[in-house]
DNA sequence: CCATGATTATTGACTCAGTCAACATGCTGG
DNA sequence: CCAGCATGTTGACTGAGTCAATAATCATGG
C-alpha cells in the first residue's frame, strides 16, 4: 500500500530530478560565462546587498566561509572586488564591487535573463503559465514563514463559480453527494447575486496564502427580521486553524448589524465538523427530518440563532 | 516598465534561488550520507534503470562522461558495481550493482525518503499542498515532451462552477463585464443541471495538461426541432489551438445526432474570435440588437446553423 | 570490403566546490 | 577582565566539472 504521504515525497523527489536536469543550471552560467554557478551566486549577493560582508553572505547562501573567502580573493585578484576594513567593527570587511566588478555583473544579468527568456519562449504558452504559477507557488511556500494566515475579504469576479466548484467538488468526493448538489449550489449562488441588496445581504471569502479556502454567505430569509446563513465551507487543508469559526463570527456580526432578529440554517447531520460550529456560535437545532437527497439517505437540519439576545 | 515577460524571467529567477537555498541539497545528501548528490544521482540510475550502460547515464544525467567513469570506478573500488562486457556490444560496458551496491542503494533511499519526509511534515498542510501541487505541475511541464493536446471529457464534479468562474473571471478581466454576468452564467449552469435530459443536452469540457482549458454546452430550444449552442469559452493560454473549433464541431455532430433540424446561438460583436469561430463552422448570423448589458454597450447577436442541410 | 565517422569508455590536466580543522583577531556580556 | 562567540584566513583533501587526447568498437555508404 502506498500512503499519501509516500506519493508526496515520491513526486518531490521526481521534481528535484526533473529541476537539476532542466533548470538547475540556468541560474547563472549561460553558456561561455566567466563565472561559475556559486561565483555568480556571490557575485549577485554582492552586487544586490546594502554594506555587503563575507559573513551575511555566507549565511544567505548556506556556503562554507572558506569557499567564499576564496571566492572573495578570486574577485579581488581579478580587480572586480575591493574591501576595507569596517570603522565600526574591526573584524568586518567592507566589500564593495568596482567599476568593472559592477560592469561584470551587468552582463552576467542581462545574459542569464536572456538565457531563462529563451527557455521560457520555448515553451508553450499552456505550459509557461503552469510552469510560472507553480514557480510563484513555491517561492510563495518558503518566502511567507509565518504561518499563513486566514482572511476575509468580499466577492471577486470568478468567486461565485470557484464556491459551486469546490463545494461540488468536495462533497462529491467525501461524501458522494451527485451531481444535482452542484446544481443547487450554482442555483442559490445565481439567485443571491440576482437580488442581491447590499442592505440585506452579504457573503465573504477566505482566503489563505493567496487561495480560496472557504466561503458563507448572508441571505435575507421569508419571514421578516430573519436571515439564512448559507454556502459555509472550509478546504479540507485549511481545516483546524479558525478559518469556519472566523466566518461564522463575521456573518453573525453582520446580520446583527443589519438589524436581523433570527439567523437560521439548514444543514445536514453527515457534516459534524460544520455542527461543532454552529453549535459553539450558539446556534440550537429546532427542526430534524430524515431526507432523501443527493442521492444518499440523510438527516436535514434547521439550526436558528438568537440576535436579540 | 516592465513587461510580462520581463516579469516572468524575474520570478522564475527568483524560484531558482529559493530552490538552490531550500531544496537544492534534499534529494541525495541526508546529513552523514557516504554519497554526494552527484554520486547518489549515478546511483539512482544504476539501481533503477534495466542494463544500465555508462553512456545512458551520461545522456540521463547530463553529466560528463569523464566523471561518470570516474564515479564507477570508485564505485567498483568500493565494491558496489560490477561491469562486464556486452556480448552484442563490444564496447559496451553492462553495469551491475553488487549485493553490497544494492544495500546502500537502500538505505540511501531510506534515509532521502525520511528527509523530505521531514520537510514535507514541517509544513503547514494548506501550503505542503500548495508545494506539491506546483511541485507536481513543473513535473508535468517538462515530462510532456509532445504539444499539449486537447481533448474533449464529459462533466465532472466542480465542473458546473468552474466554468462559471472561469467565464465571470475572464470576461470581467478582459471586457470589463459585471458580476451580473457571472451570476447569469451560475443560471445557465444550474438550470442546464436541473432541466438535464440525456436524449436532449449535452455539455464538453477541454482539458488540455490538465487543467480545464474551455467549455462548450447543447441545450434544447424553445421550439421544437430546435437547440441551442451556450457558454462556450477558451482560455486565453489555449488560443490558436484548435481548442474552440473541437468544441463546436462536438457540439454540432452531437445536436446532429440527436435529430435537431436547428441550433442557434447567441452571443455579442465584441467576441470577434468566437465569431469567426461560428463562421467557419457555418453559423449565419440571423439577428442583431444593440443592448445594454453587463455594464457595457453591447450588440446582441443571434446565430444559426442549419442542420439538415 | 574497407574507409570514414560516430559512439563509447578511459585517462591526464586543470580549476573550482565543498568539507574539515586549525588559527588569528576582534567584539560582547557577565 | 576573560570566556565565549563571531569573523575571516589558510592548509589539506576529495569530488565536481571541463577540456583535450586516445583507443576500441560499431554503423554506413560507396
Amino acid at each position: 500500500m502506498t500512503t499519501q504521504h509516500d506519493q508526496d515525497v515520491a513526486d518531490l523527489r521526481a521534481f528535484n530530478r526533473t529541476y537539476t536536469r532542466r533548470l538547475g543550471l540556468l541560474d547563472a552560467s549561460y553558456d561561455g560565462s566567466p563565472f561559475t554557478l556559486s561565483e555568480a551566486r556571490v557575485l549577485y549577493e554582492l552586487a544586490t546587498r546594502t554594506d555587503p560582508v563575507a559573513a551575511g553572505i555566507v549565511r544567505a547562501l548556506g556556503l562554507d566561509p572558506a569557499q567564499v573567502s576564496r571566492t572573495i580573493k578570486r574577485f579581488t585578484e581579478r580587480g572586480l572586488v575591493t574591501s576595507r576594513e569596517s570603522p565600526a567593527h574591526g573584524r568586518h570587511l567592507l566589500l564593495s564591487l568596482t567599476d568593472e566588478g559592477r560592469a561584470a555583473f551587468s552582463t552576467l544579468e542581462t545574459n542569464t535573463k536572456a538565457s531563462i527568456g529563451q527557455l521560457i519562449d520555448g515553451l508553450h504558452p499552456l505550459r509557461r503559465a503552469r510552469l510560472l504559477a507553480a514557480a510563484r507557488a513555491i517561492n510563495a511556500v518558503f518566502e511567507g514563514d509565518a504561518p499563513p494566515a486566514a482572511r476575509l475579504r468580499g466577492l471577486e469576479p470568478g468567486d461565485l463559480g470557484m464556491v459551486t466548484a469546490r463545494q461540488g467538488f468536495l462533497y462529491a468526493g467525501e461524501y458522494g453527494w451527485g451531481r444535482d448538489h452542484e446544481a443547487l449550489i450554482a442555483e442559490i449562488v445565481a439567485r443571491f447575486h440576482q437580488d442581491f441588496d447590499p442592505a440585506k445581504d452579504d457573503a465573504w471569502i477566505a482566503e489563505a496564502d493567496g487561495r480560496m479556502v472557504g466561503s458563507i454567505f448572508l441571505v435575507r430569509g421569508e419571514a421578516p427580521g430573519t436571515a439564512k446563513l448559507r454556502l459555509l465551507y472550509v478546504e479540507p487543508d485549511a481545516r483546524g486553524m479558525g478559518v469556519g469559526q472566523m466566518l461564522i463570527e463575521a456573518c453573525v456580526a453582520r446580520a446583527r448589524a443589519l438589524g436581523y432578529r433570527r439567523l437560521d440554517l439548514w444543514t445536514v447531520t453527515t457534516l459534524t465538523a460544520a455542527r461543532k460550529l454552529y453549535q459553539r456560535a450558539g446556534f440550537q437545532v429546532v427542526e430534524e427530518t430524515p431526507c432523501r437527497r443527493f442521492g444518499q439517505d440523510l438527516v436535514d437540519q434547521i439550526w436558528s440563532l438568537d440576535l436579540t439576545a
